[in-house]
DNA sequence: TTGCAGGGGTCAA
DNA sequence: TTGACCCCTGCA
């Protein structure tokens, strides 16, 4: 059958999805824009996206999501996976760039996720002063304390709880979770998503200051964290998150020497634009893959 | 085995 | 602009 442009084959528990291009699982997964997928010895990966565990595994051009129906891939995995992106217009103009077209090069199957605001918003605040194991074992343990259960035939598995469900917990009783720190940001923060009404679609149709500047009134969340929450949420394509990797990486690539955060960010608006974002997503992966900045 | 630095930031002074 | 912050890891 034909969904949203891609033909799809439903075999059992799992789709096929034809036609599907610029998909590599590797970048897509361990680029660092996600915290619950991880990686089968078959080279697929199995990850809780709103309540569902899937498996995704992508071989000779064909899509293979387990775990899933063609209603499923219409209603949930099309958008999550932003399966309607044409990546090639975005890596045709980034491409003009010499250093960025090296990039693109390495990490063509890369694609940004439109994952769940709150669940990022959570987890890129735990992403300060941190690394990314321990950040998937963090979110994994507030999972398994107040998500909800699920089942895919023997395995077992659990959802990212809402914010109110955070809302009632303590930050002392988070911290049960080895956040540390910032477990009190999280507290906070899931408290204030609920007394404002948080509305994501309002949020994304301002322009990406003020959209910045709103995310940023949550605690624990600074310029890098709301850059990372607006574009891994889908909200805004054109911020350029600029941690001390993607600074280093800049500094090497492109000043030869060190700059300032200001500098690198308006150094990425004029030169990508509105396609910062993906600009980001390619350099990032590039440089760490290859040891570039260290 | 132990001690220490540093990690994909943020906040408060 | 600077230090503190929780906790884990790697390394000497």
């Amino acid at each position: 059958m034909k969904i949203r442009g891609y033909e799809v084959i439903e075999k059992e528990d799992r789709i096929l999805v034809k036609g599907v291009c610029d998909f590599d699982p590797v970048q897509i997964f361990e680029c660092g824009q996600c915290f619950r997928w991880t990686k089968q010895k078959d080279g697929s990966y199995t990850g809780i996206v709103r309540g569902s565990l899937a498996n995704v595994g992508f071989h000779d051009g064909i899509l293979e999501i387990c775990h899933a129906n063609p209603m499923e891939f219409e209603n949930l995995w099309f958008d999550y996976l932003d399966l309607g992106r044409d990546c090639g217009s975005i890596k045709k103009f980034l491409g003009k760039d010499p250093v960025m077209a090296e990039a693109i090069r390495f990490g063509s199957g890369m694609r940004i996720l439109r994952q769940d605001f709150w669940e990022v918003l959570v987890s890129f605040i735990l992403s300060s002063n941190n690394n990314v194991p321990r950040i998937k074992q963090i979110v994994e343990s507030i999972s398994r304390m107040y998500g909800a259960e699920g089942w895919v035939g023997e395995q077992q598995f659990f959802s990212f709880p809402e914010p109110w469900v955070l809302t009632a917990a303590s930050a002392e009783e988070l911290n049960l979770c080895r956040g540390g720190y910032r477990c009190r940001y999280i507290s906070e923060t899931a408290k204030r998503m609920n007394e404002i009404c948080f509305d994501q679609e309002r949020t994304a149709s301002l322009t990406t200051a003020v959209a910045r500047a709103e995310i940023m009134k949550f605690p624990g969340v600074g310029p890098k964290v709301a850059d990372c929450v607006l574009l891994y949420s889908g909200m805004k394509q054109d911020v350029f998150p600029t941690d001390v990797w993607v600074k280093r990486v800049m500094e090497t690539l492109y000043f030869k020497r060190s700059a300032s955060m200001k500098e690198i960010q308006q150094f990425a608006k004029d030169r990508f634009g509105l396609l910062a974002g993906f600009a980001q997503q390619y350099l990032f992966y590039y440089a760490r893959e290859n040891s570039i900045g260290t």
